[in-house]
DNA sequence: GACTTATTACTACATTTGTAGTAGAAAAAT
DNA sequence: ATTTTTCTACTACAAATGTAGTAATAAGTC
């Protein structure tokens, strides 16, 4: 869709798939696809070969980088957990939320059993926030 | 896909011009074809027919429901804002976030300008929170 | 009543996505 | 050296998505 607000929120939106991948890259940087594989087999199904495809589209994509290992391959994510994260939650908002980041926020929270220790943390980046807003 | 995270977060998750549709229903219920493209077409172009086409899908799909209304239709969402913010909601904090809601409050908060009254609204929820654990 | 407009139904089509099979080459095992 | 395993490359395919055209029908307009 090319509407204004996809066009700002054109950056990197990785699919389900990719995403998937994308997180046990950034825990285990770089890895084979076997490896890859292996890891998201301890969840459900899949064969080795879709993992393969999704990472071969995902090197042509830029999502990812491919290091020469004799035969085989290493893969590294190449944006970051927090870019991507901010992507998806900046989209989120803009589609979902109108903008609106408390209620959002509420959300989050609200379906989570979110530990005090959160909240608690949450409150001290609150009182940091106010005082110096360009955190 | 078919993780489990999928499995658990397999509710309904609109596509993009859905959404973008469910949210001109939510604000302005029942609405005819004609309305929503007209809406639409503030932002960016995009042919009546389109428009048509997924809302059709969407009645299909039971995300919309239709009135007859002489030739033509009312549409209505059929699933509440709520209920559709929360499901995307869970589903980015499960699938980029690992659950951490705090990370993705910290996101939301960070990047929009978020007004102090905001912030004051935040922290009196928390004040709340904090005080009855099941609000 | 003939003509124009609005509306729906149906069809189409390119892309993306999730999924996986097959073939061939390289490496390891025996 | 022959067989088995391990990889990659390539191909395929169904479903979903965003997009829009065409035909038919109903409704208003002159």
């Amino acid at each position: 869709m090319i509407s204004p607000i996809m066009e700002e929120t054109q950056k990197i939106q990785p699919s389900d798939a990719e995403l998937e991948i994308l997180q046990i890259l950034w825990e285990h940087q770089p890895a084979s696809v076997r490896f890859v594989h292996e890891i998201i087999c301890e969840q459900r199904e899949v064969s080795y070969t879709t993992v393969l495809t999704v990472l071969q589209r995902m090197t042509k994509k830029k999502l990812v980088e491919r290091i020469k290992e004799g035969k085989s391959h290493l893969y590294q994510a190449v944006p970051k957990e927090e870019e991507i994260q901010q992507n998806l939650v900046q989209r989120l908002l803009k589609t979902a939320y109108k903008g609106s980041a408390m209620k959002l926020m509420i959300h989050a929270l609200g379906q989570e059993e979110v530990s005090s220790e959160e909240l608690n943390a949450l409150q001290q980046w609150l009182e940091t926030k106010k005082q110096n807003p360009d955190g």
